[in-house]
Order: structure tokens, then sequence, then C-alpha cells
DNA sequence: CGCCAGGCAACGG
DNA sequence: CCGTTGCCTGGC
């Protein structure tokens, strides 16, 4: 059974909100039931909980406080820390941000986002599936994966699979992948994996270069290209500054960044981009670059909010 | 049926 | 450099 490793109480939400956190659109392998949260994070199984305490006086149920427990199998001692980030200066980060209208906008709304570090190879292969798909569609692709190529894990009577390893995934045939549904994808789950038995993709090597250095080796994996490398970068490499160009922070670009697209070069953008013009290679560099030297070393945090924001304006279910 | 969805690689100007 | 095209798959 899981043991409940860390309680803390719920009254700091505006700094940390765990669930809003997780909806927040990366965290492909998390469902919840009930008041709980189960996700997996290689081959681990985190859980969350969030209950709440009634402090005796039953005619007032305002006089309640609300706790979150942290759970994990096999055991992962305070993997809350890890994954939600907590040792980030959130407070100072938020307040970096503090000149920009729209990331402090995104900020008041949603209180308590943190940005999430992902086990590095599951998030390597989960990127890997996200070209030209929804949400939706990678979920599915990933649970297929865990379910044929992870080890089974029932918790709380409940079916888990722990994400299949590099090294599985390396010696998988390609029939296997395909009735996983990951389709052309399956390609650049091959070769991920074996630039990781290679050493090509080390973690710690990656972990240890710079943003630039780090992702021009990711670049030369076959399915890996500018946005994947970067959602790479930023949730499992630590590379802050990283500021991945999806479709969804495109449009926050066109729509309130506008000046990123003329302050460079020659680029007469006087007919600016159609929102949903495909941008190039080079246009994504020259966008990158110019938006991570607005936003400074934490460009990550405001691409987080950033997205979130412009999620929920479209009232995107996921 | 066609179109689309959190990109990417391959190829021809 | 840039623009175009095809791509697995399932939902609409």
């Amino acid at each position: 059974m899981l043991q409940p490793f860390t309680t803390i109480p719920f009254s700091n939400q505006s700094l940390f909100n765990p669930q809003i956190s997780i909806n927040s659109g990366q965290m492909f392998l998390w469902e919840k039931f009930d008041n709980s949260w189960y996700g997996v994070y290689g081959n681990h199984i985190l859980k969350f909980s969030t209950t709440t305490i009634n402090n005796g006086d039953s005619s007032n149920n305002n006089n309640n406080n609300n706790n979150v427990e942290f759970f994990s199998f096999p055991e992962f001692k305070e993997w809350e820390k890890q994954v939600f980030r907590l040792d980030d200066d959130i407070e100072k980060i938020i307040a970096g941000f503090s000149n920009d209208v729209v990331v402090s906008e995104a900020i008041r709304r949603y209180p308590g986002l943190r940005l999430m570090r992902q086990e590095p190879h599951q998030c390597m292969f989960s990127f890997v599936c996200a070209s030209n798909t929804n949400i939706l569609m990678i979920r599915r692709m990933l649970k297929n994966l865990s379910r044929k190529f992870g080890v089974k894990v029932i918790i709380d009577g409940k079916e888990f699979f722990t994400f299949p390893t590099a090294d599985s995934l390396n010696k998988a045939n390609i029939n296997e992948l395909l009735s996983c549904g990951i389709g052309y994808r399956a390609k650049a789950i091959k070769a991920v994996a074996e630039g990781i038995a290679s050493g090509k993709l080390d973690i710690k090597e990656l972990t240890h270069a710079s943003y630039n250095d780090a992702k021009e080796q990711l670049l030369k994996i076959y399915g890996i290209g500018n946005k994947i490398a970067d959602c790479i970068l930023l949730f499992s490499l630590e590379k802050l500054e990283s500021f991945p160009i999806d479709v969804w922070i495109a449009r926050a670009l066109s729509s309130y960044y506008d000046w990123v697209f003329i302050e460079n070069k020659n680029r007469q953008k006087k007919e600016k981009k159609k929102i949903d013009d495909k941008i190039t290679f080079g246009q994504y560099n020259i966008l990158s670059e110019a938006i991570r030297n607005y936003f400074g070393k934490y460009s990550g945090y405001a691409q987080q909010y950033l997205f979130y924001y412009m999620r929920q304006n479209a009232a995107k279910k996921w």
C-alpha cells in the first residue's frame, strides 16, 4: 500500500496548486480518480490526494483546511519537490514577469501553476509522439506503448503501467510499435531509443550542457525538430530558458508580442503572417531568440503561463 | 468523404 | 535560406 510521504497544507495554493499544474497539458500520463491524481514518472507511479480536514465545528463548512498528501510506488521520497520544482524561487520568477501584462494576467488568473519536471527518457519519447497530432492522441499513444512495453502495477485497485524503458523500445520490433497507433512516429521512437543506447543522448551530459549545445545534440536525432527539442530541454533537461513555440504560443506571439516578428533583420513582416501559418525552422530560431532575450532565463515559465492562458481562452478540452 | 490536430523531414526553387 | 508536400491516426 502507498504511504503518504509528505503532507503539506494547501493554504499556500497561490504559489503551488498541484492540480492546475497537472492540468497544464504537458503531463500526458496523469489521471484523476475522485480526489486523487495518479501519474507515471518513468518506473514510478506517483499519486497525490487533496483532503479536507474538518476542524470539528460542523456548523461552519468554511472552517476546513485543505491538505494535499503525496504518495509514490516504489518509494520516491519527496517526489513533489522534484516534479513540481518546489525548489525554484517561484516568487522571484513571477516578480521577474511583472512588467509583462499578459503573463502577469495569466499568473493572476491561474495562481499556483508550476512548471513540472518530467522523467527525461519518458519526456523524449512523449514529445516525439507529439508531432502533427493532439493531446488526446498523444495520451492514447503513450498509454498503448506503456501497456505493451511497461510493467503493470496495481495501485488502489487500479491498473497502471510504468513507462517503457529506452532499452525495451530499442529492442521492440516495428510492428509492435505500430500496434500502439503511433504511425510514422515509430521511426522517431526508434531513433531516440538508439540515441539513448548509443550514448548520443546522455541525460547527464545534456543536462550539464548549455541550452544551445544540448539543443544541437537533440536536433541531430531523427524526429526531433525545434519545438520538440525545446520541450525536452525545458521539461526534463533543466533548460529553463527554453521557450517551446507550438501553434498556441505562435498565436500568442502574433497577438501580444507582435514586435518579435519585426525586431529581426530586415524582416518586412508588414503583412504579418497569418495566424495559422506554420513557422519555418529559420523563423522559429529568430522568434525564439527574440522572446528569450525578452523574458530572460526563466522564459520557460513564461511560456507555461502563456500556453495555459491561450488554451483556457480557447476553452480547449483535453 | 475531407479536414484537422501542440511538427517534422525531404525536396525543389 | 524559403515554401511545399506527405505523413499515421482517429474525431468530427
